[in-house]
DNA sequence: TTTATATATCGTAATAATACGATAAAGGTT
DNA sequence: AACCTTTATCGTATTATTACGATATATAAA
């Protein structure tokens, strides 16, 4: 019975809903942060910044890539982390303009 | 294991988190855009609007009440759904303030 | 080559979310 | 009162998410 019927919603309404649950775990939210604390790509560090598992953080990035709201690149042994800027800008866009036209009457 | 581990994230995060969270599936991006199509309070009509049953549609507008983006006012046997303006200006801000100050570097 | 470091992935347990039929609750109609 | 309509809630099945230890992988350093 639980299965999903997102097939039944448009394109655009699964994708800002993709997005919107990207964003839906706090943990999700602080990476992000730190992501853009910091104006530069994150070698290393992100596991040490949370109070999580190496392992559970490695599935909130990939989470994040998935969504394609982050990139990774592989170097040396680390890798270095990325807000994905054309993805973002375009994320931010889409929820803005989701927010917007979505008037209140009362 | 499966635990929550949300209460080491500060409030704001969360606050962020569970509102991306209401936004985080098709059917709750549909039931908001309806809404907001029709520019006043929707008494009843929903369940008719959504590929869902009855219950199913109830539980996506429980969860976006309890997110505070919509409230229901009883109007004799149906309940009248609205957009609740001032959450969601507020949500509007929070999102969009969260998605600016993210800024990606690369 | 051995060792250390950084990430990803696997396996798995626990919890949450999704969906719906059945039923309850509340208000109107006849 | 008996009945219909609308919505919420209960019970429950299924699937998805969250979390972590253990292990694999890949690179650098010794």
């Amino acid at each position: 019975m639980g299965t999903s019927k997102k097939e039944k919603f448009s394109t655009s309404q699964n994708r800002l809903a993709d997005l919107a649950k990207a964003l839906g775990h706090p943990a999700r939210i602080a990476i992000l942060q730190f992501l853009a604390a910091k104006d530069v790509c994150i070698c290393g560090d992100i596991v040490d910044e949370l109070p999580l598992s190496q392992a559970t953080v490695s599935q909130h990035l990939a989470e994040l890539k998935q969504a394609g709201l982050i990139k990774g690149e592989i170097e040396g042994p680390k890798v270095c982390y990325c807000i994905n800027k054309k993805a973002w800008q375009e994320a931010k866009q889409l929820l803005a303009q989701f927010m917007t036209d979505v008037k209140s009457c009362c």
